[in-house]
DNA sequence: TCGACCAAAAGTGTATACAATTTTTGAAAA
DNA sequence: TTTTCAAAAATTGTATACACTTTTGGTCGA
């Protein structure tokens, strides 16, 4: 059942701070950590370095790890740096457009429908983020597919911060929108709808953050 | 005179690997690096870790760390994620241009050529990467700057093993082009020389790699 | 000569110990 | 009641110990 202990933390602690169970400014205290996976304090150091490099925790001398809790103008960077990369990925993409590629696009965008319609909130927001990442992964470019998902675990931290009311069905309706302008091999449509998306996603944050709240033993559980 | 022992680990191999003092496929003896380093292995695990996150290194279960040994289809795509990036910066950069920006970008191009001519190698081939991340601190967005420079560490590494022949007065000539470009806003042509440039270092790799090298305690003294 | 095999050496994976630092606590003073 | 401050408790930073795995080196048999 265990991967490489290591790895499983980062994964365990990755996924509850993309799930929003981990909140922004929480203490990660490394015995409480160690305790909660059984392991010792060396395994949960590790993994707490490993997730400093993605930006999803930061450490301060002496004083432990924390969620990060991303300024306004870091978040509006991520959202820049994600415009920049999709942009280009779609235009990639209408380039390189495959009957099969699009059904799988269809069939995602289908799923992400359901968990929308089934209220299923962590479920929905990782299929709507999975979107992006798949779009690279049909694309063959595995390099890509790794950034943007970084990139994109940044932003589910930023959308938690500065509460983005962006609704899920309306990023669902988008997706649907860019996934017929790509099949219709329309660049400058695909390229338009893209930017929109991004746009849309980032122009709702408010950028007024509310307090971080810190339960770990609860949100890992 | 150290900084947190852990990061500067990390910086001296990062330093290590993109000089090309450390070859890909080289062994990173856990003890070895300690010793070098005066301090424990716990340290220096910390360090090889995070430097997995980056690609620069990889680690095998039970068989240690080494440096990476990128392959070219993964060669390939980190070329192509720069492209998509630096397209889009480039474009940027037109956009919010002013003189005192252009200026500090002529000095670097300066600077680039004074290593040039000078003939120092490991200086030039850091400074002709900085000037990518040069055009996206100055444009204000670190976020981009950070990840131009994981980026262009992994280039190191590819163009090593696949022993670029593009020349260094080359590049050189080809950032001042660019840098013209900019100046005169010329935002078509910027773009495209930025794609060229790109385009050139990446197909003038030869895909037939060499055989790694490996003397650790050498190439760290 | 060559490959198979096994013991010794080296190296990795994890836990624990302990020094150094920060946080908490509680009592005394303002 | 609020502030201050020092001792206690908790937490981090680093080293070391030890079990387990891989590599090495040599011996034996074909």
């Amino acid at each position: 059942m265990e991967s490489s202990s290591t790895s499983h933390i980062v994964e365990s602690l990755t996924r509850a701070i993309v799930d929003h169970r981990l909140h922004p400014g929480t203490k990660l205290a490394e015995q409480k950590l160690a305790d909660h996976f059984g392991v010792s304090r060396t395994l949960v150091r590790q993994a707490l370095f490993q997730l400093t490099q993605n930006r999803l925790i930061r450490m301060e001398p002496a004083r432990g790890a924390f969620v990060a809790t991303p300024s306004v103008e870091e978040a509006k960077q991520v959202f820049e740096v994600r415009r920049m990369l999709e942009i280009e990925m779609t235009r990639q993409f209408v380039r390189h457009v495959t009957p099969s590629k699009i059904k799988a696009l269809q069939a995602h965008v289908a799923e992400e429908r359901k968990a929308v319609e089934q209220q299923d909130v962590p479920g929905r927001t990782e299929l709507l983020g999975d979107f992006h990442v798949r779009m690279a992964e049909l694309l063959g470019n595995d390099v890509l597919a790794d950034m943007l998902r970084d990139l994109i675990s940044r932003c589910a931290l930023i959308t938690l911060m500065y509460q983005s009311s962006h609704g899920a069905e309306h990023s669902n309706d988008e997706h649907q929108a860019l996934v017929k302008a790509l099949a219709a091999k329309d660049e400058a449509r695909a390229v338009q709808l893209m930017d929109e998306h991004l746009s849309h996603v980032m122009s709702e944050l408010t950028f007024d953050r509310k307090p971080p709240t810190s339960d770990i033993a609860l949100a890992l559980s």
